[in-house]
DNA sequence: AAGTAATTTGAAAGCATATTCAAACTTTAA
DNA sequence: TTAAAGTTTGAATATGCTTTCAAATTACTT
């Protein structure tokens, strides 16, 4: 492999001047020429290992999902792979399965790799090793749910609203008797969209608290939960259920007490992936932009990387879209 | 951040002997006691950055999906991740959207960055850049699919066993209308299961092209290719589609004809997922052995990485087996 | 054309580690 | 007890790059 050295010796000039070249000031134009020309010739890469041990940059960026296979966080890191690729930065996976120990474990390890940034995704609670990641003004953004107890940028989807949009869209259409399969209080994610839920069913007068079940967010409660809940109040004409998993649990509960969609119960998913369009009817779904997630994440931590005296920790939040298909019946027909 | 030097000085030995401890060679039984004091004390970590720069090597190792959004992939790199940190290796991920043009890119930038090995799911054709890590010894493991032009260890499910199991056991049962969705000839993986489903549906003497649709391992062609055959062809009893994304397609025409499961057509899906269980009636399916598949992977390329001077390529097969749920019937009763 | 200011350059030092080599120390055997 | 063999050690060198600093070159004024 040909170093610097190599190519400056080609050049003619001193490895200084190509390092100054590589790293983008600007000098002589014949000495850049004399570089480009010597660096072409000898098929000259970067080494990032040295660059990294003088410059204690590694390129890299953690991030470190609660499971890999939870479509909402790979769809978000799809995208943003792709922009930090584009910036010559390289993403360093981890999963810590849902499991707050092994969160610190693999942070642990991700500091120990000098990762220059660290994305995380759905993390309720700060762990000690964050604070090491601040003292080296290493930034990290959350993704999903703000970190109790560590100050950081955020990204969110704006779960109040979406929440509110859905139930409003529901009542326009004729629904009083809304259903919500929630993830219940603990999780923040759950706790926002319940809350819009409540707030929007008070403001319209159809508030009633029979009208929530459910208890965490995966698609065993929400089976359990839309079982109970259909079983013992036959007056819902429209549910909603907050999230991807719980979608799934939910449809299931309803194919097996043979209620059909929409004719007998109409329905509100969340998030908008492969499940929608299987089931039949193709289901009415509120949807987040993960694409636009994923980019906005990359923008920020590579801003934060590059002005780390910057401390100045923003959320921001994104609008979820409703994507109409055939699970909802309008009842003012 | 302490360093080899400040450790050395802690202990009153030189850098070179704490090096040496450091790396696992056994030395006077004081003077470990003293270093790895000395360590504690300090909190010393190594560096990898400089570490790399020395020894040539990143321990990271690149995995290049199709699609990190594909679960096959995602539920694999899952355990391969597990595994390859508790190895201290770190997984650096590359998406390369089922493009062959951008997989070279992504692959270049892996190899830009040094990475120890490569893992790549789903290629059926060489890329220019593989020469070059071969040229470097850089291990590379074929994952899915075998590499057409270029040698490497390969880990792959037995396809062509997995179709015979699914329509044996359809035949067991009294099938002998057996409609395969296939993902055609032109990729490996379809074209090995579609290979499979012949020679036993030949074995068994109930053959027909006609039961043959497909043509491309995605969701719409599947739904298409279901639709027509479901519609010109009545005498079908039971339906078996080839991969996750065309169990998806198939359903939904299924669905679209009002066709019941298993009353009308039994059916025989591929890949274990969310959708197995979301349908009505739960799906019986050909299932892979994801987590093992994932940490085979990890093995492979560890060994590799530990010997570069084997040269000797291995075809690794793992068995799929059949998970049964209710969405196929017994036609013997 | 000469003096000053601005820019560009090369040499050298440093980043944190691994490894070679010769010297120092142990152990073993006679 | 001592010589030979074996083991452990420290100093020095190397890895490929960035960056500082002073010297050299170029550009600009008058």
């Amino acid at each position: 492999m040909a170093t610097i050295r190599d190519v400056a010796k080609e050049a003619g000039v001193s490895l200084g001047t190509v390092s100054r070249y590589l790293n983008g000031y600007t000098l002589k134009k014949t000495n850049m020429d004399k570089i480009a020309a010597a660096i072409k010739k000898l098929g000259f890469k970067q080494n990032y290992l040295a660059k990294g041990l003088k410059t204690k940059k590694s390129h890299a960026i953690g991030v470190v999902v609660n499971a890999l296979t939870d479509i909402f966080a790979a769809s978000i890191v799809t995208s943003l792979e792709d922009f930090l690729e584009k910036n010559n930065y390289e993403l360093i996976i981890a999963d810590y399965k849902n499991n707050i120990k092994l969160l610190n474990e693999k942070l642990k390890f991700l500091y120990s790799r000098n990762v220059d940034g660290i994305v995380l995704f759905h993390v309720e609670q700060a762990v000690p090793i964050l604070k090491e990641f601040r003292k080296k003004k290493i930034p990290v953004v959350a993704v999903d749910t703000p970190i109790s107890g560590f100050e950081c940028d955020t990204v969110l989807l704006d779960n109040y609203h979406a929440s509110v949009e859905a139930v409003k869209s529901l009542y326009e259409i004729g629904h009083r008797q809304i259903g919500i399969i929630s993830g219940g209080q603990q999780g923040y994610v759950g706790s926002e969209r319940l809350r819009g839920y409540v707030a929007a069913m008070k403001k319209y007068g159809i508030f009633d608290r029979e009208l929530i079940v459910g208890g965490s967010s995966f698609k065993d409660s929400s089976y359990d939960a839309t079982l109970d809940l259909l079983k013992n109040n036959h007056q819902i004409t429209a549910l909603y259920s907050t999230n991807y998993y719980m979608t799934i649990g939910a449809i299931q509960a309803i194919n097996e007490l043979n209620l059909r969609i929409p004719a007998d119960i109409s329905f509100i998913g969340f998030d908008d992936y492969d499940i929608s369009t299987v089931i039949k009817p193709q289901l009415t779904v509120v949807a987040q932009p993960v694409a636009k997630i994923g980019r906005e994440i990359g923008k920020i931590i590579i801003q934060k990387i590059t002005n780390p005296a910057d401390l100045n920790y923003q959320t921001k939040f994104f609008k979820a879209k409703i994507v109409w298909r055939d699970s909802v019946i309008n009842k003012n027909f």
